[in-house]
Formats: C-alpha cells, sequence, structure tokens
DNA sequence: TGTTAGCACTCATTCTCTTTGAGTGCTAAA
DNA sequence: TTTAGCACTCAAAGAGAATGAGTGCTAACA
C-alpha cells in the first residue's frame, strides 16, 4: 500500500496482466493517467476528446477503453451523459505506479528554502514554519504531528511559587518543547518541601524518556515520597497531565483553505476542525514513509472526497514527526508530493545538522 | 449611544418628538419593535399582517405607519413586494430605547452557573468557560480581551538554562497569567552572569505595572547594565516582546457558529477570522459598560450584518477586561443581553472574591 | 482482430415563460 | 384618522424547450 515505488511513470508499467485478471494494457494506463492529470487541474468530468489530446487513438477508441476502466473501477460517471471521474481506486493506482512527480528545479528549491526560517530556535519552530508555508504554496490545510514526544527525554520540571498557594510547574524536554501549568494547592508549601521534590524531581524524572511517564509508574513514584506524598502528590500529577498533552499535540495550519475550497463539503469540514484531535490516530499509523491516503479507504478520515499526504521527517536516524497535507482528492499530487518530501527532508537536515554542531 | 437606558420598553417612551423633528408616536415604535422582534425569530421580511397581531390597527394602518418609518429610515424593504426590514437604525433605536431584556430566571442562572468551573485555578481558565459557554448557549461567536495586562504587573521573571546556549524565559504577571518563550544566545551564559540577571529582574522588573514596559524604557534599563548589557540585552529584549504579547491578547470561542450562520458572508467570516487580531482596537474602546454595536456603524468591523455586543467585568473595582458576542444582526438581543451580563457580573464576582480571601 | 467514423440517444444546464402569492401603495368611504 | 378594497409589483417556483457535451453501439475498414 505505501508508495515505495514512485517516480515510476507510465512507461515501465508494461504489465499487461493484473492479479485479478484484468486487463490493463499500456494504453488504458495512459487513458487513466490523462483522466486523472485532466481532472486535476479542470475539476469537470472529462471526455473521450480531451483524452485524444494525450493518447493517439481516436475518441472511439478512447471511449470503448473507458468503458472499460469504469467496469473495472477506476473511474465512474456523474451521469450518464457525462464525462469520466477518476474513483479514489483510480487516483490509489495513478499515485501508486502511474503519476511522474515535477523534479524541483533549483529555483524551487530556492523559494521553498526562503519560505523557512533563516534561524530558528525551537525544533517546533521550524516544523510550523514548514507546515505553514506548504499550506501557503498549496491551498490545502498541513498538518504536523510531533512523535518526539515518544523519544524524547524530560530535561527539566521547575516549581516556581507564585503567591498564595499557587504554583507554576515548568517542564522542558530534549527536543526543546516548554510547558508549564499552573497548580492551586491547598497549602503552601515550605521551603524545605519544595527543595525535596526539586531533590525528587532531578533524581526521578530528569531524563526520563517521556514514553515512560505513565499512570502506573507515577503512582509508584508518588508512592516513594514517603512523608512528603500527601502534599506533594497534586504536582506529580500535574506533571503526568503535562507529558500526557504533549503526546497528543498536533497542529493545523491553513483551515481557512479548506474551507474555502468547493470540492469539500462545508458542514464536514467544520465538525472535522472541530475535533482535530482525532487526527492524531492516523498519523501515528502512517510514520513510516510518504503515505497517501484517501477518505473512502480510512474510516476514521470522515472528509468526503478528500485526501491526506504525509511524510515522515527524522532527528539523527530516529522518527521525529510527521508533516501531513489535507486537501480534495483532487490534488496536484505530481507537484505537492516533490514539495511535501523537500520539506520533510530539509526539516530532517536541519535539527539533525544543529545537534551535531552543538553538541560538545 | 451607550445603552444605559435599557430596561426602558415601550411604555415609558412617550415621547412623541424627537430632536429631527421626526413623529414618532407610541403605535409607531411599537410597530418598530413588533418589526425587529418578529424578524428576530422568523428571519423573513415582516408584512403588515403580521404586525396586526402585535398592535391594535389594521393591515392598512400599519402599512401607512410603516412607509413612515422606512422613510425615516428605521426600516427597508427588500424589494417592492416584500415585507419590512429593520435597518441597523432601527435596531439601534430597538436595543437602545424599545426592547425589553428577557429577565434571568433562578433556573436559568443555576443554568448559567453550571457551565462555569466550580474551582478555577487561574482567571483566565473561569473567562474563557464563561467565554465558551456563551459560545454554546448563544450559537454565536464570543471573544475575550483581557485589559489586565494594562493594570497588572510583572510578578516575576526567570531565566531557566536549558542547554546549548539556550534560555527559557518565565515571565509571571500578578494576575497569574505565564508566559514562556525560548532565547537561543550566541554564548553560553556564566553562573555569574545569571545571577546578574536574576537580581536586575529583582530591582528593576519585579512589581512594575505591564504598561510601564515600553521600548524607551527597556532600552534605558539595557544600558544600566553597564558591562553586561551586551551579553544580557537579548534577555531584556525578549521580556520586552512578551509584555507586547500579553497586551495584544484576544482569544476567540465558537468560530464555528459564525460559520454555519447563512446571515453572514461566509468569505467575510474567513477574512474576519484569519486576522482575529484586529479585534482588539474595538474591543479596546468599549471599555465603559455595554455596548452594541454595528457593522455599519463602525468602519473596522467588517463583517455585513453583524453585531457586537461586549460587556466589561471588573476586579477589585478596577477594569479587568471584557467579555463579547460576534453574530449576526437578527440576534436574540432580549434574551442573550442578559446572559452577557450574568457572566460578566458573575466573573466580576468571582475574581474580586478570591482575593478577598486568600490575600492575608 | 482491433480501430474508427457515424449516428441515435441521454441528460445536466440554461433559458424563457407562466403562475402563484405575499405584500405593497393608493383611494374613497366611514 | 382609520379602514376596506383594489390594482399593482415582484421574487420564487415550476414547466417546457433548446442546447450541447458526452455517451454507447454498430457497421465498415485496415
Amino acid at each position: 500500500m505505501s508508495a515505495n515505488t514512485r517516480k515510476l511513470g507510465v512507461l515501465n508499467s508494461k504489465a499487461s496482466e493484473r492479479r485479478d485478471g484484468e486487463q490493463m494494457d499500456d494504453r488504458k494506463l495512459k487513458i487513466l493517467s490523462a483522466v486523472v492529470d485532466e481532472y486535476i487541474v479542470s475539476g469537470e468530468p472529462v471526455g473521450s476528446k480531451a483524452i485524444m489530446a494525450h493518447v493517439k487513438a481516436s475518441s472511439a477508441t478512447i471511449r470503448n477503453e473507458m468503458a472499460e476502466l469504469e467496469k473495472q473501477g477506476y473511474l465512474e460517471q456523474p451521469h450518464t451523459s457525462a464525462g469520466r471521474v477518476p474513483t479514489y481506486k483510480g487516483y490509489r493506482l495513478y499515485v501508486d505506479k502511474l503519476m511522474e512527480q515535477d523534479p524541483l528545479s533549483e529555483e524551487e528549491k530556492n523559494k521553498l528554502d526562503s519560505m523557512l526560517p533563516d534561524d530558528f530556535v525551537t525544533e517546533k519552530d521550524l516544523v510550523e514554519s514548514a507546515s505553514l508555508a506548504l499550506a501557503e504554496l498549496t491551498k490545502c490545510a498541513t498538518v504536523v504531528a510531533n512523535s518526539t514526544p515518544k523519544f524524547s527525554l524530560i530535561s527539566k520540571v521547575e516549581v516556581i511559587p507564585t503567591g498564595k498557594r499557587m504554583y507554576v510547574i515548568l517542564m522542558i524536554t530534549s527536543n526543546g518543547e516548554i510547558k508549564n501549568k499552573v497548580c492551586r494547592l491547598e497549602f503552601d508549601l515550605t521551603h524545605e518541601q519544595l527543595e525535596f521534590f526539586d531533590n525528587f524531581v532531578k533524581q526521578n524524572l530528569n531524563g526520563v524518556p517521556i514514553s515512560e511517564i505513565s499512570d502506573a509508574n507515577m503512582e509508584k513514584l508518588t508512592e516513594a515520597m514517603g512523608a512528603y506524598m500527601m502534599t506533594l502528590s497534586p504536582l506529580v500529577s500535574e506533571v503526568l497531565k503535562m507529558t500526557k498533552e504533549l503526546d497528543r499535540s498536533v497542529s493545523l495550519k491553513g483551515q481557512k483553505n479548506l474551507l474555502t475550497c468547493k470540492d469539500l463539503d462545508q458542514t464536514e469540514i467544520i465538525s472535522f476542525l472541530d475535533n482535530e484531535k482525532e487526527l492524531m490516530a492516523f498519523i501515528d499509523s502512517t510514520f513510516s514513509g510518504l503515505n497517501v491516503m484517501f477518505s473512502p479507504e480510512n474510516d476514521g478520515f470522515v472528509i468526503h472526497n478528500s485526501s491526506m499526504i504525509t511524510a515522515p521527517f527524522s532527528k539523527d536516524g530516529q522518527m521525529a514527526g510527521s508533516l501531513g497535507l489535507i486537501g480534495p482528492m483532487r490534488i496536484d499530487y505530481a507537484k505537492f508530493i516533490p514539495y511535501l518530501e523537500y520539506f520533510t527532508s530539509r526539516i530532517t537536515d536541519l535539527i539533525s545538522e544543529r545537534d551535531d554542531n552543538e553538541d560538545e
């Protein structure tokens, strides 16, 4: 299912018999490809005449072939006397086997580079910039999922009193993310209690992978605090909450683009945007190379007629997250996939490079 | 212009001559009021027959009066053979003088109370909850503007090293807001430099009103750092940035409601949501009691056919912020204004009360 | 056997024309 | 001053009719 075999192009796919015995000769594939290409630019059902510009055959022949492609489920007709529109099965074949990606010119690369910040403070800044840039370029929504929480460590937890039984807990992770939470206790903490917590954290939380912070583990830790347990356990449970929030972070950009996209159903978009957190589940499952998925193939991804393309980026050889593009199915895959891949490869370079330069 | 004279109702406004010599007798006002009431529930132009249910007169008489109200600019006709729709001038008169607010029943008050959190950690939490609740109740968008930054003080600034020339600056204000910012320097800071900055902040920033943090003042401060200026000035400028960000904080809820509201232009809504920050300017100007404004009256508030209602809340007798409602002009003012006012008064009570209990 | 020209057919879209009905303004009488 | 009555207006809804892009099928052709 994954698209490892991209950049194949029509020519290579001389294969004439498919597993289910379907006839799929070269011309038919060319026709399918042409239908998708045309439909992507026009948005209108594509007729046999339009295909004649791409394939050397008469319109009648093309019609015959198209009728067969329809029977096989790659194309469909909105109504009897209309042209053909690709089905998601058609898109799938197109994306996996037929499409030829537009390689990026140096000019384009420069343009994309210029949309990334010259200097970024946190990894998050960089990735969000890329997300925003991609949204702007493609007029789609983009999404970033950080998988870093899984692999990153707690590098610091501090408790800072801020008057009247109020405490700010600050947490910093090894990948530079920072979270704070205000916490209100029943009593003021003594200097001694604070110091104990400080040491406790240093010994038991600093350097611990976020993935290891679980309800069970934290309960054990709390118990280990002995006499301090009663007073300090609320702080520990806040820390637990914070790690959970880190884990679930997805960020969406360019929502506006979806709302103005006339291929998609407005109400679906609105309810999708309302609980964007649901996205996480899918993106999680796509952490393994470029992935194109279509709404009909995936129960949870509910926007009709939409597709989602995701590509992972990594840090020092380890998966660090995933950048995605959400738009209508009728999207310029040949152009946008290279954009997406360029960005993720740049991100991979930049966040890995940083450490090489700066670790001592 | 402000609606200090609410809860007046038709009966009180026996006034028959208005400043510009317009005839405005009781019946005409009743008719206007009836048109608005009907239009608010139906959304359709209101005809003379429908008014007969509210005003004891024949449809012909009502038509005559309506024709005059139209001449005076309070009503308008979408087309010749349609009923009448209030103009914004009509709404203005209705809201300021004619409308009778629905007083809240105990039941309703309980319902509203139950939508606020029993216990809240920061003021922000409370206000945001109210904003969300109001959005849900009214199916409009709601907005919160904090004016606290203006009156609140810096209560703490901390710099926390987080490895490799990276520092987190944490700022806490007297009203419990917390901000952090990651800052990357050219060099690592020595322990001594950090300590100097710590003391410097304690002496020069703690307890300073946010309003006094200006470019000029900060520059002076930076200069006063003497030998440390070079290395530490980036930190100071980050602090400056943070205060600016605090100042500009508006938060919008229920955007979805605007998008599904068919009285409003979708593209306008989308571009409005895109630069929501512009809102700040208006809300600032409304910090003086309940305020209803209509888009045509206000250049910057650009959504056609929309209105915005704002009400301030305060803390210990001092203006603390403002809660607002943005929706179509055709909105149930009589019902929603009491909601809004109830929430702001509860907020005022709760955030003031807290301090009474807890200050020692 | 595969390809193509030709033709009848389909059907969404667009247009015009008509009907409907809610609502008006005006006038003349009460 | 109010009202009943009537002629008038006009958006909205509906019914055909015309248009044209596109089809499937068939029969001739290479």
